[in-house]
DNA sequence: ACCAGGTACTAAGGAATGTTGGTACTTTTT
DNA sequence: AAAAAGTACCAACATTCCTTAGTACCTGGT
């Protein structure tokens, strides 16, 4: 059987030494090194040769410097896997973790789950647990949201929502004092910006995924 | 008991068969409503009044429509959840389905799992399989990758990487045959857009993040 | 004291995008 | 047939962002 060399930064000593007996335990897995500050971890990184990372977040009190420290580990070697252990679920901790680079993030109340997430981050599988799955999926469709903003000019998105309360381009016309050779400009750019054939779709779907 | 209802949108008459009864067995879940295409489904939906939607994706040989449907369901009631089920694993089809607004993506090789994705779902719940979430972990990093690239300037990433190699304003200032004036200029609107305090910061942090 | 780096403004010229409207024509709906 | 909607271009003007460079000043290290 395969040994994974396990890197482990935590400042509580209670549960550094905790954590080091008992992934120990584990026929597969040995941990190899041990930091308490983002400077130690830093200094004994490479040194290890570690497979994977286990980084707690808060490394010191009312602090996320565990995020920055994941950070620093990632540069001076990309292909760490690096597991965030926290007792805190926040979505943005969960986000930044992700955006950070490490590829799972792990309660503290569910350390019994660790040691096959750690065999699954050395073998570059997922083992995403669903809490941290649920905020991957908000920031998604935050950002994704947030693109669909941008679609859209002003005058677009003035014009769709007109065209979305069932008014005709005449009608527009009188609205907003613009000639119905502009509306239908407008229309086209739209159509072609949205892969649809009518500004009624347009309109339908600019609703839906709130574009306007 | 609270019972949940349930409507299956499923071509396939062996599958729609076999997951009817075997989710009628849960004393919890009961189907409602039943469609074997898009028109169907978008016709009973309001009526069979559901809890949760089962969405297969391939609604017909080769094709996604149950990603269209989802949205249109969606459109009619925007709080309904959608479960999508599909044999496909593909990154991108996970990601367009939770991106239409599913709440969840099972495979149906594990549609043991479904019972309890279907009670999760009703209860708002997160029940993400570790597969969907590293798509979206996937697919999440692609975005902030996006985002990041457009955060600086053509010219800023160039002075930039310059200073990543260690050279000095007056250096960059004979590179590029532009003024130092214009060189602190460019660094100072990289600094604040950055939100760092020097260039040697700025350029760390850059290249960590493949923004150049 | 000098030099490199940094701050805080201002400003001119260029590029890219957005807004408005034009001509001319086709398709769809009523 | 008439009205409404849409296609395919072109063009002037405004706005915004990018690039360049200016003046004037502060800070930290050698």
């Amino acid at each position: 059987m395969e040994t994974i060399n396990v890197f482990l930064v935590e400042d509580d000593p209670v549960w550094r030494k905790g954590l080091v007996d008992y992934l120990n335990k584990e026929a597969d897995l040995t941990v190899v090194g041990e930091a308490g500050t983002k400077a130690e971890a830093i200094e004994r990184f490479l040194a290890a040769g570690a497979d994977v990372v286990l980084m707690d977040i808060n490394l010191t009190e009312n602090n996320l410097d565990g995020i920055e420290t994941a950070m620093e580990l990632i540069a001076l070697e990309p292909d760490c896997k690096i597991i965030m252990l926290t007792s805190l679920t926040a979505d943005d901790v969960i986000v930044e973790s992700f955006s950070a680079g490490a590829v799972n993030y792990i309660s503290k109340s569910s350390f019994k789950e660790l040691p096959d997430a750690i065999r699954a981050a050395h073998n570059s599988q997922s083992a995403i647990h669903p809490t941290a799955a649920a905020a991957l999926r908000n920031e998604f469709l935050r950002l994704k949201n947030e693109e669909n903003q941008k679609l859209l000019s002003p005058a677009e998105k003035e014009i769709l929502q007109l065209i979305h309360q069932g008014k005709t381009q005449t009608q527009i016309e009188q609205s907003l004092h613009i000639t119905k050779r502009t509306i239908k400009n407008h229309i086209n750019r739209i159509l072609k910006k949205m892969g649809v054939k009518t500004s009624k779709e347009a309109a339908a779907k600019a609703s839906q995924k709130k574009l306007f």
